[in-house]
DNA sequence: ATGCCTTGTCGCACAAGA
């Protein structure tokens, strides 16, 4: 099965490079971040044209992210449990079957927590903290598991072009690294740091000063599995070649290919 | 330096992103 993440960064404005995509990648499913629509607006036949069931968790204007998969998807659930308050649309959750077994998907868009000390980046950390909790109740389910999404942290001094950059940025705080790192002691694996050894892997790219060209990027897309589903990967990329495209996204999708 | 772009919004500039 191969499942794929890529914030999109507006569905309306990217359908068609979506579609191209979809039609060269070919994922089983796909999570996606920054719809930026409502659930009622969403191109929902698009897709389905292209193949795949639909389930959004979408809000006006910002945030938003939805499932897409070949499969049905069983078991949706929205909104990150802990905080009955939080009306940002950030999180959905879905059961994929196979004749081999079933994987949960969470699909996520962190907050990015800009700028420092003020109330964005205490809802980040509160919102990662709610992560851990549910991740940990979702490992103990025993079914394989992945967590997908736009984290908004680089985890480590490699994973960004110029970390000296990003000191003062909430992606790079030891706060949010911390809490990061918390995810992967529960034991979950990043499906990139597992398989790929090459320096200079990114995800993103700002539109702003030539990022791309200069390959000035980060890696803020990660893909965590849990020890049931780590078990089964066989195969994780970045489809870097997108961010080259007309009309790019400022981030490029990641994906993996599990063994069920 | 703070903007450089890009998207969405009941647009005629602004917020938010990272």
């Amino acid at each position: 099965m191969k499942i794929a993440t890529w914030n999109i960064n507006g569905v309306k404005a990217r359908i068609e490079t979506a579609l191209t995509w979809l039609k060269e990648s070919s994922p089983d499913v796909v999570c996606l971040q920054e719809i930026k629509s409502v659930d009622k607006n969403f191109p929902r036949e698009a897709f389905e044209d292209a193949g795949y069931h639909v389930e959004t968790h979408g809000q006006k204007g910002f945030n938003g992210v939805a499932i897409l998969s070949r499969m049905p998807l069983e078991d949706v659930t929205r909104r990150l449990p802990g905080n009955p308050h939080d009306e940002q649309a950030r999180y959905i959750e879905a059961t994929v079957s196979t004749d081999s077994g079933a994987v949960r998907i969470a699909c996520l868009y962190l907050p990015n927590g800009n700028p420092l000390a003020s109330e964005k980046f205490d809802y980040k950390l509160a919102w990662m903290q709610r992560l851990e909790n549910r991740v940990q109740e979702l490992i103990a389910d025993e079914m394989p598991l992945v967590v997908a999404g736009d984290f908004n942290v680089i985890p480590m001094p490699q994973d960004a072009k110029r970390p000296d950059a990003w000191t003062n940025d909430a992606l790079f705080q030891p706060e949010s690294r911390t809490a990061f790192r918390r995810l992967i002691t529960l034991g979950m694996t990043d499906a990139i740091r597992a398989t790929t050894p090459e320096p200079e892997t990114y995800t993103f790219w700002d539109y702003q000063a030539g990022a791309w060209q200069k390959n000035d990027g980060i890696r803020i897309d990660h893909m965590l599995l849990s020890p049931e589903a780590a078990d089964r990967l066989e195969a994780a990329g970045i489809d870097k070649q997108t961010r080259g495209w007309e009309k790019p996204s400022d981030h490029v999708p990641v994906w993996i290919e599990l063994a069920v």
